[in-house]
DNA sequence: GAGCACTGC
């Protein structure tokens, strides 16, 4: 193991010479140049944790741990010793520990019980480049620590392409350091024009490969599930095609998220001699998973990427055009162990003039409204969200959107200010709307139904979809064994499933039985666990890691639990259309939906009719736009939203009406019918005033409705 | 007869 080889060692004095001078500084290192694994050991050695600990971010798990393990074994330490990490659910650090791996979402969880950051004498942002959502808050929050309070501070921030100098302009034009990498030379190959079917010209390039070339595994990157296992079953064809004895043997691989842990082995195991890999893979394999052995690359030039609209509170997962960053990083997949190729198809003038320089960053793509809430709860002085530094600014409107979404849940108040119940519901692990049903559950005595309902929902593919059979346009499923939600929807499905699981002991076995992703329960037990602790911490400072206890009350229809869900998702209503199985939302700009297939069957009534009221936990638009994950409400539970929504006045909320803020705070105290962070969970408004002012509230919003269906 | 990239607290 030549520590001595990496290329990172030959700058040593000039990182240690730089970093002495300057507060922050930018590291631009290649893959392979041994940043993450080197930078932190040498800042050690020169001292720097004498003073506090060396704190580096990953924006991925995994890496935070075999990261830590490798530097452990370095350093010859074992892992939670002097060299440790830290990740949701698993914290592996001691007294003794002085370099500390962590995800980037730890990092930004650690700010909200020390904004300071005291623990830390360095901050090693790594893989900056990827513009995480929360790495690029870190960013904004580093640098204000920077610039007002810690002056001591030592913050590097890495990345491998260059674009540096746009990080070390945020970061008061700090010096750049550049560290070469350790990639071999990737020749690239591009199509004279577009394919009319990527799919198709990727399986013949495939095979183009395959027959011509030399041995070497090839990587094809396609954008989803549905579409890597169309491209399997023509390149299993296509190779059966070949003449026997022409060429080598070949097997073809899937690689995608939602794989059981067990296929995605298959890629990581020793492949058979004298045989080629073709592994099909999403994006999973630019950044998360590498697999040794490619010399092929084949990149179709797409993505499937999900971006929310703030002005009409849409998800749109769609197959996009890749940036130039990621195009350069699918190459370099080519190159990790000998030279290779990376045939792009598409032209090399699409690449130079059509494809973004790089990928839009998450906070950008985002809705912002748990950011928000998190930048609120520090309570930094003088802080105004829509002038917050950030590296790439979101809209307004996406801001704007956060902030309604807040008051909506009584986040904060009508000024903008962080409520009461806003703190605290920062402080849970989840977005403020399922945030604020968990409370509102604790008060209409569901809370241990709202923990399992707010778990369940925080993974995705809680079902197994087992690939196509063949020519089969469905997939096969396991029908009838599971429970169907009784009709009102998918959280109480989710909710009778998780509960027969614990019925059946946490087996493993039975999820297989019952076509649920092991994976995917396995870690909604875990979010549960968490947020039964953090609630029970909460209600009395108990910090002993027990779980609220397991009630075993009869659900029967689920009221209150459907109640305390309203309470989150008041502004994620739709309402049916009259005579049809259709829905309109309410709250944002009023959108037609259906419910998305995946969802569980709801009651209908004599004429086949759908609920009236439902709530949703997502609109994704991908060939319609859906409503995913509803639960059944009624009319009645909606209405205080109504008006709510009706009353935003996003120029106080956003703080610009700062003036007269004070008057409106005391017209408010007047009105018994506003809501505010004192209005109880489930209570009641009262007051003539309020009802009529409700009342017209959903008049308005029926002669909107009725407006736009005369259009 | 539909349909869901990848992360993270």
């Amino acid at each position: 193991m030549g520590l001595a080889t990496l290329p990172i060692h030959a700058y040593e004095a000039q990182i240690l010479e730089t970093v002495a001078q300057s507060a922050v500084s930018v590291l631009i290192g290649e893959t392979g140049s041994g940043k993450t694994t080197q930078l932190s050991q040498m800042l050690h050695r020169a001292g720097y944790t004498n003073t506090g600990r060396i704190g580096v971010t990953q924006p991925r798990r995994v890496a935070a741990v075999s990261v830590a393990r490798r530097v452990a074994f370095e350093m010859g330490v074992r892992v939670g010793e002097e060299v440790g990490y830290s990740i949701r659910f698993e914290d592996r650090t001691s007294s003794r520990t002085v370099i500390k791996y962590l995800t980037d979402g730890c990092l930004l969880r650690e700010c909200l019980f020390d904004p300071e950051l005291h623990q830390y004498s360095v901050i090693i942002l790594d893989e900056a480049h990827e513009r995480s959502l929360n790495t690029d808050i870190l960013f904004g929050l580093l640098r204000r620590l920077l610039g007002k309070r810690k002056p001591e501070l030592k913050v590097i921030v890495t990345s491998a392409t260059l674009d540096g100098e746009k990080m070390s302009d945020f970061f008061f034009k700090c010096p750049i350091i550049r560290v070469p990498g350790k990639l071999f030379p990737v020749q690239i190959f591009y199509s004279k024009e577009r394919p009319v079917s990527y799919v198709e010209a990727s399986v013949q390039t495939a095979i183009d490969i395959h027959v011509r070339e030399p041995p070497g595994d090839i990587l094809l990157f396609m954008t989803g599930q549905d579409e890597i296992e169309k491209t399997l079953l023509k390149l299993e064809e296509e190779v059966r095609n070949l003449d026997e004895g022409s060429c080598m043997d070949a097997v073809i691989l899937p690689l995608y998220g939602s794989l059981p842990p067990e296929m995605q082995a298959r890629v990581f195991g020793k492949p058979p001699d004298n045989c080629r890999r073709i592994i099909v893979a999403t994006n999973i394999a630019e950044t998360s998973l590498t697999v040794d052995g490619v010399v092929y690359v084949i990149d179709p030039g797409l993505v499937k990427q999900r971006q929310y609209n703030p002005a009409s509170g849409v998800d749109s997962l769609a197959v996009v055009p890749i940036s130039r960053v990621q195009a350069i990083q699918r190459a370099g997949r080519a190159g990790r162990t000998r030279p290779g190729r990376c045939y792009r198809l598409y032209p090399e003038a699409a690449y130079e003039h059509e494809l973004l320089a790089a990928t839009v960053p998450e906070i950008q793509r985002s809705s912002l409204a748990g950011t928000v809430l998190h930048l609120k709860s520090l309570e930094l002085p003088d802080i105004n969200i829509l002038e917050f530094d950030f590296l790439d600014p979101p809209s307004i409107e996406a801001l704007e959107d956060a902030l309604s979404q807040l008051y909506i849940v009584d986040a904060i108040d009508k000024t903008g200010s962080i409520t009461a119940l806003g703190k605290k519901m920062a402080e849970l692990p989840l977005e403020p709307a399922l945030a604020r049903a968990l409370l509102a559950a604790e008060e209409l005595g569901c809370l241990d139904q709202a923990l399992t309902i707010a778990a369940m929902l925080s993974c995705e593919n809680i079902f197994y979809q087992a690939p196509r059979q063949g020519k089969e346009k469905k997939r096969p499923r396991e029908e009838g064994k599971l429970p169907d939600g009784r009709g009102l929807g998918d959280h109480i499905q989710y909710l009778q499933i998780y509960d027969a699981w614990e019925r059946h002991d946490f087996e493993l076995e039975w999820c297989k039985e019952n076509g649920l992703q092991i994976r995917s329960m396995k870690f909604a037990r875990d979010v549960r666990r968490q947020l039964s602790q953090i609630m029970r911490k909460k209600k009395d400072g108990d910090p002993e890691p027990r779980e609220v206890s397991r009630s075993r009350q009869k659900l029967g229809n689920a009221r209150a639990i459907r109640q305390a869900l309203c309470k989150g998702f008041g502004n994620r209503i739709a309402h049916r259309l009259p005579r049809h199985n259709a829905y309109r939302c309410i709250g944002h700009k009023s959108q037609l939906v259906q419910i998305h297939p995946s969802s569980c069957p709801l009651e209908v009534d004599e004429e086949g009719l759908l609920p009236e009221w439902v709530l949703y936990h997502e609109i994704i638009s991908t060939t319609h736009p859906f409503i995913r994950h509803v639960c059944v409400v009624e009319g009645s539970w909606v209405e205080p939203f109504l008006t709510k929504i009706d009353n935003i006045d996003i120029q106080s909320l956003s703080g610009r009406k700062a003036v007269n803020s004070a008057k409106q705070c005391e017209d408010a105290k007047e009105l018994p019918g506003e809501q505010s962070s004192s209005q109880q969970v489930g209570g009641s408004t009262s007051g003539a005033k309020s009802a009529a002012s409700l009342s017209a509230a959903r008049e308005r919003y029926l002669a909107r409705k009725q407006s736009k269906l005369n259009k």
